[in-house]
DNA sequence: CGGCAATTTGAAGGCAGTCAATTAAAGTGG
DNA sequence: CCACTTTAATTGACTGCCTTCAAATTGCCG
């Protein structure tokens, strides 16, 4: 399918920056520096408000299990989910309060650091202090590829949406899609409607196949970024 | 104009982040810290590229005059621009190599800060620890706001980003766009044509007025967030 | 003044949205 | 375990916004 080639990219340019994850199993000494500053593990159940928009940014969140998204919802009642989080991941990066609301968007875990204490450790250990810059860095790199699919297909953003969630949650093949269709739709900028529409039409195109609504496979390894 | 009003919020979470400008001039001596790691600055003219994607990412670049973009440009020859930087902003955060290329998008001086000397500077300075947290944190704050209008209207996305550049570059009233019609449409998601449509309907409705092709001014001082 | 680039305006078509109805799945209580 | 309720997902017909293609106009710089 000629569009499909052109408009999407094979490569991904964000293959190196390290997840959370790995880069906390690289390093057992960042990790236990790190797990004697945390609170919790604490849980919520699906669609539990974790923080608000506007709430004091004194902690920061690591996705222990489940997924997270960050909201944002406008006057006129839309939303829009900013990014899902996955288990290794950090977010709540912010200068006072959180511009974004903090939502479980299927049952989940998190752990709690307080901010300045991940500061001033990361003033005294360079490892840290490399470790947060990567961390805050490679999550501007997917907010800014996200950002790129402002001009792109319906086809283009799933696909898209797609191939990064089977890296980033380690799965080569089939994904059980963590989050329902309401969330994929309001982080893609869709309607449920498009949403089911498109996934069909990859279906026929030989793309993806079903198994059942929450589950997809992934056909052509091209879209998945290589590991 | 409901629509308008229900689609756009009135206030702006990213207020709350000082620009690199304001923290600078808060702050003598991580000025003086800092403007002794400089290279530069290098003068660029209009749509010259200051780095390519794919580069080693050894350079943070801040822009001194003039505006900086990063694009990324696809397959099929369609570009994204994903954001621009004023005077004071700093940009090419990254692991290890540019997603982005980083070109002038008008004439435009740039400084360079060597990454690794700036981590180390922050591990001895807190101050300066603090700062680039803060500097990286308010720019993928931009990057997830400007995520949010993956589902808005022309309209919509056009106020967003003139109220965002007036802010930003602390004119209140009258901007002088300082890039072409091209490379906004590119970072809106837009065509020239839509862009160039959307600013008359704008117009029409009261919201701004034209001085000549590259200068609009704003009129609804709700759209302008309060410093 | 001339030539080129940038912007504006018009007309027609396509992709995604809206509205509405159906089907499937998940949770609840008997 | 099954009937019932509620939520989630799919499918269809139609509308609308933005794009595409084309042409005219304006502005800039030699």
């Amino acid at each position: 399918m000629a569009t499909l080639q052109n408009e999407n990219r094979v490569s991904s340019p964000i293959k190196n920056s390290p997840t959370a994850r790995e880069m906390l199993v690289d390093d057992q000494e960042i990790r236990r520096a790190l797990w004697a500053l945390r609170r919790g593990p604490i849980s919520f159940r699906r669609n539990n408000v974790i923080a608000c928009e506007g709430d004091s940014a004194d902690y920061i969140f690591m996705v222990a299990s489940g997924v997270v998204r960050t909201c944002r919802i406008f006057q006129n009642g839309e939303r829009a989910v900013v990014a899902f989080y996955l288990p290794g991941d950090l977010l709540g990066w912010a200068d006072k309060t959180h511009s974004l609301s903090i939502e479980a968007a299927s049952n989940a875990t998190v752990l709690l650091f307080k901010r300045t204490s991940l500061v001033s450790m990361a003033t005294r250990n360079n490892k840290v202090a490399r470790l947060l810059l990567n961390l805050a860095t490679s999550e501007l790199l997917r907010a800014q590829e996200h950002a790129t699919l402002i001009n792109r297909s319906a086809k283009s953003r799933l696909l898209h949406f797609l191939s990064n969630l089977s890296r980033r949650s380690g799965t080569r093949d089939a994904i059980g899609l963590p989050m329902p269709h309401q969330d994929i739709a309001d982080h893609l900028g869709l309607t449920i409607e498009t949403l089911s529409r498109t996934i069909t039409h990859l279906q026929q195109c030989g793309l993806v196949s079903r198994n059942g609504p929450r589950g997809i496979t992934l056909h052509d390894a091209r879209l998945i970024s290589r590991a």
